[in-house]
DNA sequence: TACTGCATTTCGTTC
DNA sequence: GAACGAAGTGCAGTA
């Protein structure tokens, strides 16, 4: 792991550093006033401002300002960049085909230019995910509700893949929905989709829907309760920040 | 517009440097080898590498690695920043509440710190959104079809807002549905949903529905055609990308 | 490649 | 602050 930084370098020599750079590969930082233009799938123009561009291995390149979290332009990986001296200002291009996108962040003045090494990495744990709420259901069936039990998971129906499918109790099919945290309308027309699905394939069983959220919003409990579908108050575990409080009644009759 | 820059600090300087920079609201980049904790909507653990960390004065954190365009690990803006010194290792946290969120940083050494003193900025204008595509249309109603008369946007109905409502030649209903890119079949299914809505409003009336957008793919092409909906081919003002070629004969009968 | 659905989505607008 | 929908969404998985 090593680091190479030019404070306010010449355009000549931050021309050859990032050449350099661009053909090993290395990530690179650069900081200054500049202007960007791109255009592709959609098309902007960036006046000058001073903004932290910084550019991946991988062809990624991000602009930041001094405000929110996305970039304000930016080109995803796969792209190969260049560096270039145009009319008198160094300018960083990146570009890809399919789609064709070009990115120009135009430097009048470069402060700072750093070209990292980078050495080695580790995986990312995440927990919280939907897929771990799903893990939790499947351990322990009863969090849905006594007597349930999975029979399968990502089932293929008309409508698309039901998340949980099993029975209750009593033998009725019920499709589980599940969502990560809490939920609005559009998950009851899912879940809504999916019964209708299954209800075809077995007729007169009377399908059950879940919907399985840590909450769902007031006008989407109404849904659920004139659809006949029912919701179950339950956060993945870990992903304590939705589980606090299931911030609504459920809508089960 | 100045930088300060620390070149493998000892933690104590980093530490001073850092503390002065959050509370002078600067903008941050550290540069080492470090391990990452995240608790809040999720969880995550990064165990020991090289990443660049970002921190920006309205409380946006950014944890990035030599790949893609997303930050492995972040924090929204609003979050407060603090540094410390814990277990012989340079800790940055940021914090929030509402919802509770809390990120750390261990650095086991620091390759770089660099704090920024941004000036000044101007703002974006992008195009080639849905809504320069909405006012494209609305400014010249005929690219839609001769006669198209648009009499509102936005317009509620049950199945949702439609985005151009109006009527053609003829006075018969005409529910238009935008996409700024070409569309799959969710697009198909979203129109035929409001025409349906439509039709119960107005009975007997022959709604007709159509798909504004660059190009549909074949299938989608297809689900049109079978359901009686139209298509016309017509992209976002210099979004000149996907203008290039309509790659789809329209689906209108 | 196309299509689907999740995301610590983020971000803006509206209520 | 909650809700709703767009985004140059990004991204992973699958057919």
């Amino acid at each position: 792991m090593s680091v190479t930084t030019l404070h306010r370098p010449a355009h000549r020599d931050a021309l050859s550093l990032l050449e350099t750079a661009f053909e090993e590969g290395r990530m690179v930082t650069a900081f200054g006033r500049c202007t960007v233009d791109y255009d592709g799938r959609a098309s902007s123009d960036l006046g000058p401002g001073d903004r932290l561009v910084v550019c991946k291995p991988d062809g990624t390149v991000l602009v930041h300002t001094d405000e929110n979290r996305e970039p304000v332009n930016w080109q995803p990986p796969g792209c190969t960049q260049y560096a270039s001296l145009r009319d008198g200002r160094l300018r960083i291009r990146s570009e890809r085909s399919s789609p064709a996108e070009r990115l120009d962040v135009d430097f009048r003045r470069l402060e700072q230019l750093t070209v990292y090494e980078i050495q080695d990495r580790s995986d990312l744990a995440l927990t919280g995910s939907e897929e771990d709420l799903r893990s939790r259901i499947l351990d322990e069936p009863e969090l849905v509700e006594p007597g349930f039990q999975p029979t399968a998971t990502e089932r293929e129906t008309a409508a698309g893949p039901v998340d949980v499918f099993g029975a209750d109790a009593d033998g009725r099919p019920v499709v589980v929905e599940l969502k990560r945290r809490r939920v609005g309308p559009s998950a009851a027309s899912q879940l809504r989709r999916y019964v209708e699905a299954i209800d075809e394939e077995f007729p007169e069983e009377g399908v059950r829907g879940i919907l399985v959220a840590p909450s769902v919003t007031d006008r989407t409990a109404a849904l659920l309760d004139e659809q006949g579908l029912e919701f179950v108050a339950l956060s993945p575990p870990d992903g304590d920040g939705a589980a606090v409080e299931p911030d609504t009644d459920d809508a089960a009759e």
